[in-house]
RNA sequence: GGGGUCGUAGCUCAAUUGGGAGAGCGCCGCGUUCGCAAUGCGGAGGUUGAGGGUUCGAUCCCCUUCGACUCCA
């Protein structure tokens, strides 16, 4: 028996694996993970002729479908499928596997066991119609019995039952197999179809499979143990033979070409090959768990149910799951994919910040641990370490300024539900429910339920995913109103749909015919005929939302047109069209399929009629339009230029008015960013370039150096593209795509794809100038531009406002803010003075005040009227009397203006005797027309009728005086 | 585009039904020390984001606005 397995064996099943122990106690001849990998691609490719096909990404790009690549075989579908002819008869790889959100989700287990990931690697290897079940087998075993030295006695095999009611066979084949490798009866096992045969989807390819399992048993007895998922008895590997297909009528046909596809997990095999009971015991994670110890200054205990330990291994496992997704591409967001990984790395931090007290940004700092350790399997990872850090540490950032408050939210709304010093255990995962928790006793059920409220505030403002506060509460064993949660995120979409502008969509029926319009980018006037009208059905919902009755409302589709239709940001145009009936006035030009539809309504005559022939006159405005676009392309170029390559177009619209673009940034730009942006647009309008845009294969288009598109957007092929400033001043009357880009001039030419309607020469923009930004979403700015009349405008009233100011301060404007700062620091100094003047006169009054203060028993009474001052001085002042004398109650009022103020103080041991600040003001200020309060020992209060006043101080002479009598 | 939360000293945050704007860290000065670290004492530092309203009185309630965060579309 190998040494790592004699270790195994004396450590008992619930051993606590200290870490640093562990690698204290490293045994040299056990293979690393590293070796492990390497060793069973060896296997395939070296010994039996595999072609090793590198992990295709964990992100699926493409696949808007897939959330996350979850199975080795997903780049392979299309060889099982027939769709694609495979360039390789057999592979071997191990694939890169994210299950956590969607359909396949473990991320509610990782932590609490030894073997849940939400990242873990898929070993495996493929024959696409070449091998089968006899190779796969023998390989398979040779693999784990001959290369890997597995005990033999601890391998259990299962193979397919097969099914009546399905009509499919036993899969004796296979078990013939096992047993001419040498497998003993008893430790083949029949499976059923839910573990032993595997389908696509409803219809396509199918197959039993066969699977491998391994016995950690101490006793060897796991052989009733298997697919019963403990933790003893293990699935290590499977081994699908793709012989069959499901047709629509649920019938099976033998495949031409059969298939095998197998998935071992990388890091359960690595677990049964070091002799371990955890996988976090393997080194696949004791250097990450060994960088987190380091990091929060903690020991990892290794147990299952303390909080801290299960917090290492949720870390540990986040932070592949968060490398990876990110340096394949993956990035935090607020939906689909991104959403997940955001709550991945939310969870992960929320375990730092509680269990060991992070306070920044941790989990950025411990990417290198992974980049080091598994960087040369997976080479992306050390092209995308710096990002990678960067991204995780913005998102880090962000939730440390939620985080806090959301927790201290929960406390809250959890102390609401149930008593405090009252706690429940925490919810245990298999096989530890007789195990006690660390966190408390239970008690009664029913009253431990989080409002759905709670968990909707939660998501909506601190931006704690719901998984999150699930995750919090069952620690807590609290329960969630899940309901009334997910009513409320219904209301809140529904709500947030009402807010968006509603678009006059009027549905067709038929055909609608074709309308050429090329001319958009030729002229503002044209002609063409009349083909078609669409009435609008009398009413309509107008841009501020109500229902428009008035004139009806028209789509009028010509042949051909020159007003651009709304798209790509670029809103579409108004203008006129007339005919012999009539006037047609456009208000908005959208497109509908292969047809422009001009909306608007008659403002003379009739409607124009089919075949008429119009004249089509652009609204001259669109002028400001083109200007604006242009100065977008320019705006997209500049903003890389001066924030850096993260900056990616998110939106944009342009209409006459503005330009309104939203980028990628994660932060508000200064003043000092704006300027220059400004500067570079304006450098470029000056320098009159060339705005050219020609039409080029997508294919060839997306090879342009620094060319710029919308991520995301589908575009056409060909595609249009616009270039601005190829090489200044020279007019390219055939412009060729990139021909024209000077070499090494690409990083200071604006290239994008784009159908929208533009300047001739950026000169034509005049100026531009930004007039705001905004936060728009998570790590999305918004910027709001003007050119040309606009511009002008906008620095027209700017200057307007410095002229006020430089000939009130009677100063140059840029001497403006060291002016008005000079100002604001004398108006604090004579504030200052003020207040000390005003101090020492009352000090005056109040000592004349004391000298003739009436005595009650020991009490000092002290009543007067005195001199209007600053409220704090006043109290200053009382405070000062008040200890002086004392045994006192102060009550001081004075008349500013048409109003009165009153004061009242009371030391504490007359307070004792029942006389409270508080009630003696209440009682007297109705007496000058007010009211007023405060605390026993100080209070204050106001009035209106100033010629009461020294009533209102006799009156507290008397209630003083009689209450201190009695 | 719509909803929610937040904005207080250089930084991090307090302020119980509206009634003296505070703490910790940092900064300056003085003391203890041969010196440093440590520490003791004292001090400066605020238009409570801005504007308006209600009130005798607003950091607190209402409205507008700016900014940050967050969710949804």
């Amino acid at each position: 028996m190998p040494i790592h397995q004699v270790i195994a064996s004396v450590r008992p099943a619930h051993a606590v694996g200290v870490a640093a122990k562990q690698l204290a106690m490293w045994d040299q001849s056990m293979p690393t993970a590293n070796e492990i990998r390497q060793q069973f691609i060896d296997f395939f490719c070296k010994k039996h002729g595999h072609t090793f096909v590198p992990s295709s990404s964990v992100v699926p790009l493409d696949d808007p479908t897939l959330l996350f690549t979850n199975a080795g075989m997903n780049q392979f579908k299309p060889y099982f499928l027939g769709t694609e002819k495979p360039p390789y008869p057999r592979a071997a790889n191990t694939q890169k596997c994210i299950r956590a959100g969607g359909k396949h989700n473990d991320l509610d287990d990782v932590g609490k066991d030894t073997y849940h990931h939400t990242f873990f690697e898929m070993l495996g290897n493929w024959s696409f119609g070449d091998y089968f079940k006899k190779e796969a087998i023998a390989w398979a075993w040779e693999l784990l019995t001959d290369v890997w030295k597995l005990d033999k006695t601890r391998l259990h095999v299962t193979v397919f039952e097969g099914d009546l009611d399905a009509k499919i066979p036993r899969d004796d084949e296979a078990a013939g197999y096992w047993r001419a490798v040498g497998v003993p009866d008893t430790h083949i096992h029949l499976g059923n179809k839910k573990d032993n045969f595997w389908e696509m989807g409803d219809t396509g390819p199918c197959g039993p499979c066969t699977e491998i399992h391994y016995d950690n048993t101490p006793d060897l007895t796991g052989a009733k143990l298997v697919n019963k998922g403990t933790p003893d008895v293990i699935e290590i590997w499977n081994l699908v033979f793709i012989q069959f297909n499901r047709n629509a009528d649920k019938s099976l046909t033998p495949l031409p070409a059969k298939h095998v596809d197998t998935g071992m997990g990388f890091e359960r095999v690595t677990k049964v090959l070091q002799g371990k009971t955890s996988n976090y015991d393997t080194d696949v994670f004791t250097p990450i768990i060994d960088a987190i110890a380091q990091k929060v200054g903690r020991t990892y205990g290794g147990s299952l149910i303390a909080l801290d330990d299960i917090a290492f291994r949720v870390i540990a496992d986040h932070l592949r799951m968060l490398t990876f997704s990110i340096a394949d591409g993956g990035l935090p967001d607020n939906k689909g994919r991104g959403a997940v990984i955001r709550s991945v790395l939310r969870r992960a931090f929320r375990f730092g910040f509680q269990r060991f007290g992070q306070r920044s940004p941790f989990i950025c700092y411990l990417v290198p641990t992974i980049v080091n350790h598994m960087g040369a399997a997976f080479p992306e990872l050390k092209a995308n370490a710096m990002r990678v850090q960067e991204i995780i540490k913005g998102e880090e950032t962000d939730f440390l300024r939620t985080i806090e408050r959301g927790l201290k939210y929960y406390e809250q709304e959890e102390s609401r539900i149930r008593p405090k010093d009252v706690t429940v255990p925490m919810r245990l995962p298999y096989g530890s429910s007789s195990q006690k928790s660390e966190v408390g006793s239970p008690i009664d059920a029913g009253t431990n339920t989080l409002s759905g409220d709670a968990v909707f505030r939660l998501h909506t403002t601190f931006g704690f995913p719901p998984d999150l506060t699930q995750q919090i509460a069952d620690e807590r064993g609290i329960d969630i109103d899940w309901d009334t949660y997910k009513r409320l995120m219904k209301q809140h979409e529904e709500t947030s749909r009402i807010g968006e502008k509603k678009h006059v969509v009027t549905a067709l029926q038929g055909e609608l015919p074709t309308t050429d319009d090329s001319h958009k980018f030729d002229s503002l006037t044209t002609n063409a005929t009349v083909v078609a009208s669409i009435e609008a059905q009398g009413k309509g919902v107008g841009p501020d939302g109500n229902l428009v009755t008035g004139p009806k409302q028209y789509g009028l589709i010509l042949d051909r047109t020159n007003f651009y239709a709304e798209q790509g940001g670029q809103v579409g145009d108004s203008g006129y069209i007339r005919t012999a009936s009539g006037t047609f006035e456009v208000e908005k030009t959208m497109r509908l399929g292969h047809a422009i539809i001009h909306g608007g309504k008659v403002i003379e005559g009739k409607l124009p009629q089919y075949g008429e022939t119009a004249t089509l006159e652009v609204n001259p405005a669109r002028i400001n339009i083109m200007r604006n676009h242009t100065a977008t392309h320019l705006m997209n170029w500049a903003l890389r230029e001066v924030l850096g390559d993260h900056v990616e177009q998110k939106g944009s619209l342009v209409d006459a008015e503005k330009t309104r673009f939203d980028f990628t940034h994660d932060k508000p730009m200064t003043h000092d960013e704006i300027a220059e942006v400004e500067r570079l647009v304006n450098d470029k309008i000056l320098a009159d370039l060339p705005v050219t845009a020609d039409n080029q294969p997508l294919a060839q288009a997306k090879g342009i150096p620094g060319v710029r598109a919308v991520f995301g957007e589908r575009y056409p092929d060909p595609v249009r593209v616009v270039i601005i400033g190829g090489s200044p001043g020279v007019r390219y009357s055939e412009p060729r795509g990139s021909e024209y880009l000077t070499p090494g001039l690409e990083k200071n030419t604006s290239v994008e794809f784009c159908g929208g309607t533009h300047l001739d020469r950026t000169s034509q923009a005049c100026l531009f100038k930004i007039i705001g930004q905004e936060g728009v979403a998570k790590g999305v700015r918004r910027i709001t531009a003007v050119t040309g009349p606009k511009a002008v405008e906008y620095d027209r009233q700017l200057g307007s406002v410095v002229g006020e100011l430089t000939e009130r301060f009677k100063c140059r404007p840029e001497e403006l803010p060291t002016r008005i700062e000079s100002l604001q620091e004398e108006i604090k100094k004579l504030q200052q003075q003020l207040k000390k003047g005003a101090a020492s006169d009352l000090a005056g009054t109040f000592d004349k005040l004391l000298a003739s203060a009436a005595k009650v028993g020991d009490v000092s009474v002290i009543v007067g009227e005195i001199p209007g001052g600053p409220d704090d001085a006043i109290r200053t002042q009382v405070d000062r009397v008040k200890q002086k004398a004392g045994s006192s109650v102060v009550v001081v009022g004075w008349v500013d203006g048409e109003k009165v103020g009153l004061l009242a103080a009371v030391s504490d041991d007359v307070i004792k005797r029942g006389i409270k600040a508080g009630d003696l003001i209440k009682q007297i200020a109705p007496i000058v027309g007010g009211g007023g309060g405060g605390r026993p020992n100080m209070a204050q209060a106001g009035g209106k009728d100033p010629a009461k006043l020294g009533d209102a101080l006799t009156q507290a002479r008397k209630t003083v005086g009689d209450h201190l009598a009695k």
